[in-house]
DNA sequence: CAGTGAGCGAGCTTCCGCTTGACTT
């Protein structure tokens, strides 16, 4: 018999709760939803009101079997999921999954894991607010509708397989118009002029002409009349101005800063944060909320007070001004803030120093700076410099924290200035003009589409990894680096009487994983933007969040909501299922000057091709990699087909070039050699550096083989340490074996052990692989 | 992984948000 039964939404959150509530109190975790619309089905009952058709998660069916037993023999039964929607409807699931009374049970929320708070939350009960729950079915019914009518339309008109969704079919979207400003964006030349000036007393003084000149000219005119200037200034100008604090962290913003300042992904980041969490370290890492209990605030200021100084002390509360947030939990910050540091691997002591010095600093005074322009004027000219300096009068905050921009640029050099005054003359060292060229609006990191995306209202802190994650599985976006282009860039130097010229190399359209749009990307969000107009719509999310919260106000039924926006919908589902057209993303290219034939690009069985002609003498090739059909030219269509390319014969067998799926490559009597990046041009290369580049591959693999049995099982040394290859399968070694010693008959024993293995667990690869063998059993 | 791009038809795919593990090539 137990007297009291708390259930909440997660374990390690449920330990603690245990903790501070003792004895009487059992206190259980849901791990999340236990309850969902059917996986198969659509799962919502159009003909009957939307009925929602819920099934226990195969994956909660012990939970919810241990759940029931203990509130059988409970005597109140406590609900203390989250209070958000999703915590609502989870508490009013539990209720119904284990057939609770109303008399015995208890609704009870707190924002912070507090002993306080939970004392408080336990005297002040309520019962299931209905309304709420309703606006999570609305949500819940309204992203299956979504998802679950839609992607089939995808399946039929594009390729199958494909998904659509409220928060993924935008997130896509967003990268995919960012793609086409970037190639609609004309880039401009223009020079930019610092000088270095001196003092009466050889100190010496940065400053920057404000004006940019369009072209050389322009700008070797200016040097001119710098060479017979004189240099005064003109006013010095000091402000004195103060630097906020950034506010604690949510989800979003740790997923930014860990990404600008760790390298971080954002996945890692919450994989990361969630063994931090396990451990006790910080508080739930899954929150759009800035705020932070009392207790924390009044330990960080004892902390800050004590180690820093009270002047370095400035408590405060940030109110969270995201759109659509929830604000079930506190920010995210350090359980104890008189732990500056804590044990665990690299990644752990990084990001809990990181989440630590956040916090800290969000309860620190604000720094004061000392802004100083500088404007220095030609006696002969009437474009002026300006030189600037900021000076730190008081440290603040930044002390120990300064928060990052995507957009940070490491040449502002503004540090101190010289003392000034107003006609003061300056002697010129030297005059600089340099190249550049404007740059195009920047691709998305994963973290920055996190921002944009929660700036937009789509997606949750709990989906915002798994998201980004998705549409790279489906093979709308992918993550890249691509290493740019060098260019020269000219300067000219005025130094006395002398302007100098030279040439200096520097790398463009370097980047560095950024999320592209592929040509299923685009092809989709073509498709989806043309019928599906207002799902696409970036406001679609947060009119919708309008009327949940209408719902959750009791001003409005779910199914009224539900209603509104279904009929329209599923009638354009329907049209656009009878009346579309397949959509391959055909562009015509234009004519093949050698036999006059049609060149296009269209997304094919196997992803994006070109193609030549039509009909009986029709010729493919695939694109490569980095190509899209949106911008490709018809020279680049027509240079896939030069290949494969026959060099020659090498051993009596041919030696060709081609271009596959990873690059370029040799192929030579069935074995395949990559051709060395930076170095070999698959339309150049010869057969001698062919030959060379097969004979150092023969060399590696040779180097590769540890023992080779006769029955054709191999060890490999592969780029996670050995492994056995056998029937084109690889098998892991395990941990207690050393590779070298390793019998025949063991590596068998493993095989035979990983095989089975393989079978019941990981699902996707074996469904994978049965599709394939069905397409080779129907070519046959 | 190194090429492919036909057509038929069965059977499958798919959403967003809550939670953790159990996966490792």
């Amino acid at each position: 018999m137990i007297e009291n039964l708390v259930i909440v939404e997660s374990p390690a959150k449920a330990k603690t709760i245990e903790k501070f509530l003792g004895k009487g109190y059992t206190v259980k975790s849901s791990f999340g939803h236990i309850r969902d619309l059917e996986k198969k089905d659509l799962g919502v009952d159009i003909e009957h009101n939307f009925q929602p058709q819920y099934e226990i998660s195969t994956d909660k069916k012990a939970i919810v079997k241990e759940l029931k037993a203990l509130a059988k023999e409970a005597k109140t039964v406590w609900l203390a999921s989250d209070e958000d929607r999703e915590g609502e409807a989870i508490a009013w699931h539990l209720f119904e999954v284990l057939k609770l009374k109303p008399e015995n049970t208890k609704r009870i929320v707190f924002h912070e894991i507090t002993k306080d708070a939970i004392l408080y939350a336990i005297e002040h009960p309520r019962s299931i607010d209905k309304n709420l729950v309703d606006a999570q079915q609305a949500r819940r019914v309204l992203d299956r509708l979504v998802g679950f009518e839609v992607s089939p339309v995808l399946w039929k008109k594009v390729k199958p397989s494909l998904s659509a969704g409220r928060v993924q079919s935008v997130a896509v979207k967003l990268i995919v118009e960012r793609e086409r400003e970037i190639n609609a964006f004309k880039e401009q030349q223009y020079y930019r002029v610092c000088g270095l000036f001196e003092t009466a007393d050889k100190a010496q003084v940065k400053a920057e002409v404000q004006e940019r000149f369009a072209t050389k000219e322009k700008t070797l005119d200016y040097l001119e009349a710098c060479k017979a200037a004189t240099f005064t200034v003109r006013s010095v100008e000091t402000k004195p101005t103060t630097r906020k604090p950034a506010p604690p962290f949510t989800t979003s913003t740790l997923q930014q800063e860990a990404s600008r300042k760790l390298g971080f992904s954002v996945s890692q980041t919450m994989s990361v944060a969630q063994k931090l969490y396990e451990h006790g370290y910080i508080t739930y890492m899954r929150t759009d909320s800035v705020n932070l209990s009392d207790l924390a605030i009044q330990t960080a200021k004892a902390v800050i007070c004590e180690t820093l100084g009270a002047k370095y002390s400035k408590p405060r509360n940030f109110a969270t001004k995201t759109k659509g947030a929830q604000e079930a939990h506190e920010a995210i910050r350090p359980t104890y803030m008189n732990k500056p540091a804590i044990d665990g691997d690299r990644n752990e002591i990084q990001l809990y120093e990181l989440i630590y010095k956040r916090t800290l600093a969000s309860q620190m005074a604000e720094a004061e700076l000392e802004r100083t322009n500088v404007v220095i004027g030609l006696s002969n000219h009437n474009t002026s410099f300006l030189a600037t300096g900021e000076v730190i009068k008081f440290d603040g905050f930044l002390k120990v924290y300064m928060e990052s921009h995507d957009d940070e640029t490491d040449d502002e050099d503004s540090g101190l200035l010289p003392a000034l005054a107003q006609g003061d003359l300056l002697n010129r060292r030297s005059i600089t003009a340099t190249e550049q060229y404007t740059l195009h609006p920047p691709r998305y990191t994963e973290a920055s589409l996190v921002k944009k995306m929660e700036n937009l209202g789509i997606g949750r802190p709990s989906t915002y990894a798994p998201t980004i994650t998705t549409i790279q599985n489906r093979g709308y976006i992918s993550k890249e680096s691509r290493e740019g282009t060098a260019r020269n860039i000219e300067q000219f130097e005025l130094k006395g009487n002398e302007i100098n010229s030279t040439i200096s190399k520097k790398i463009f359209g370097a980047e560095k994983k950024k999320l592209f749009p592929s040509d299923m990307g685009m092809v989709v969000t073509d498709f989806l933007s043309e019928h599906f107009t207002n799902i696409m719509d970036y406001n679609f999310t947060a009119e919708a969040e309008e009327s949940l919260d209408h719902i959750a106000e009791g001003s409005i039924q779910w199914q009224k909501m539900i209603g509104e926006f279904y009929n329209p919908f599923h009638e354009t589902v329907e049209s656009t299922l009878k009346n579309s057209e397949r959509n391959s993303g055909q562009r015509m290219l234009g004519n093949d000057p050698v036999s006059g034939e049609t060149v296009s690009v269209r997304i094919g069985r196997f992803g994006p091709m070109a193609q030549i002609g039509e009909g009986e003498n029709v010729r493919y090739a695939g694109l490569q990699k980095g190509q899209l059909m949106e911008t490709i030219t018809l020279e680049e269509a027509l240079a896939l087909f030069k290949f494969p390319r026959k060099l020659g014969q090498f051993e009596d067998k041919e030696v060709s070039i081609g271009i596959g799926r990873f690059g370029p490559y040799i192929k030579h009597n069935n074995a395949f050699v990559s051709l060395k990046k930076g170095e070999d041009d698959p339309g150049t290369i010869t057969l001698e550096t062919a030959i060379r580049r097969i004979e150092e591959k023969r060399e590696i693999d040779r180097n590769k083989q540890i023992r080779v049995f006769d029955s054709g099982i191999q060890i490999l040394n592969g780029r996670f340490g050995p492994y056995i290859s056998y029937n084109k399968a690889n098998y892991k070694i395990p941990k207690t074996c050393k590779a070298e010693e390793l019998t025949e008959e063991k590596c068998l024993e493993i095989i035979e052990k990983e095989g089975t293995k393989k079978k019941t667990t990981t699902k996707t690869a074996t469904t994978k692989k049965t599709s394939t063998t069905k397409k080779k059993g129907n070519k046959k």
